[in-house]
DNA sequence: TTTCCTTGGGAACGCCGATGCGCATGGGAG
DNA sequence: CTCCCATGCGCATCGGCGTTCCCAAGGAAA
C-alpha cells in the first residue's frame, strides 16, 4: 500500500467500470503493472468489489430513513435473533449496533411515506424485543467527501 | 424499466466490473441488447455510475461513528454555512438534514479513537451554530439486504 | 560482488464491447 | 383486415482492451 495503490483505489472508486489503461495513465503506471497491481489488492482485501451506484429516486423511492431501535435485553441471544429478524426486512440497507444506549441505528428506503408505513407496521413493529423505535426521514442530503477521498485524504 | 432492467441493475450493483457478456447470460439477453439496455439505464438516470467498495478496517480505518447535531437555528442561511463546512472535513462520508428535531446526522470514518477525537476537536467542535454533538460508534455491523435488493424485491 | 526478490515495461494473444444491419413482434391508422 | 411504423432483439464485425507471458532494472542480503 504505497501512495500509487492508493491512487488507484480513488480512482476505482471514482469509476470502477474506466478501463484500466485509463486508470494506469491516471497514476503514471503501464496497463500491466497497473492491473497486476489491482488484483494484489483484490487478494489483499483492501479491494473488496465492485458495485454500481442507483439512482434511487429515479426508481421510485423517495423515502430515506434513519431509525433508531431500542431494545429491552442486551443478552446476546436476544440481539442475535433481532439481527437475524432485520436482515430478512426488503427496504433495510444498513443496521449497526452501536454504542450508547446499546441500541441499533438502521437505514431504510421506501417509495413513499405509505410504503415506510407498511414497513413499520408490518416488519419494525414486529421485530423481537424492541422497546422504542424513533424514525427520522432525510430531508436533504447533503454532499460529503467520498468513502474514498476520506481513506486516502482529501480532494 | 422491466424486469430485465432491474435484474441488469443487480447484477451490476453486485458485481459493476463482471463483463457484459456474463451479464446478458444471467438476465437471458444477447450481449449487444445487454449493452444498449446499460447505456439506456445511464442516460435515463437509473444508473449513476459505478464504486469500489473499499476494506475500511485492512486500510486502517477502524471507527465509524454516527453523529447526531443539532443546530441552534433553522435558518436556511445558516443550514448552508453548517453544510459548506462539513463537507470540507475529511472523514464525514455521509451527511443528511433529518425529520424530528431539525438536525443533523453525519457518518464519519476514522482510524481510531485518537484520530476520532482529532477529529472531534478540531473539526466538529468548530463547526457553526451547532449546540450539541452527540458521537455513537459502530460496535458491530449488521449484514442486511443490499441496496439492489432493497430497491428491486428480495433474495 | 553475486544472488535473489521485487516491481515495472513491452508485446502478443484472446476476449470484450460498441455499432450497424436485418428481422420479428406488436400497436395504431386507414 | 392490412399496412406501416416503432420498438427491441440477435448476429456479425472490428477496434480496443485486458491478461499474461518475458525480460530488465534496482535494492537488500549474504
Amino acid at each position: 500500500m504505497d501512495r500509487i495503490d492508493a491512487a488507484i483505489l480513488k480512482s476505482l472508486a471514482a469509476d470502477a467500470r474506466a478501463p484500466v489503461s485509463a486508470i494506469a495513465a491516471e497514476v503514471g503506471l503501464s496497463q500491466s503493472a497497473c492491473t497486476r497491481r489491482i488484483q494484489a489488492l483484490e487478494a489483499s482485501g483492501h479491494l473488496l468489489g465492485y458495485g454500481a451506484r442507483l439512482g434511487h429516486r429515479r426508481l421510485g423511492y423517495r423515502i430515506t430513513a434513519l431509525v433508531d431501535i431500542t431494545l429491552g435485553t442486551q443478552v446476546e441471544e436476544d440481539l442475535a435473533r433481532f439481527e437475524a429478524a432485520v436482515a430478512q426486512i426488503d427496504g433495510v440497507v444498513e443496521c449497526a449496533l452501536v454504542s450508547g444506549g446499546q441500541d441499533y441505528r438502521l437505514k431504510i428506503l421506501a417509495r413513499d411515506l405509505d410504503d415506510y408505513e407498511r414497513l413499520h407496521r408490518e416488519h419494525l413493529g414486529r421485530l423481537p424485543g424492541v422497546v422504542t423505535i424513533n424514525s427520522s426521514f432525510v430531508l436533504r442530503a447533503i454532499p460529503t467527501r467520498s468513502e474514498a477521498e476520506a481513506l486516502f485524504g482529501g480532494r
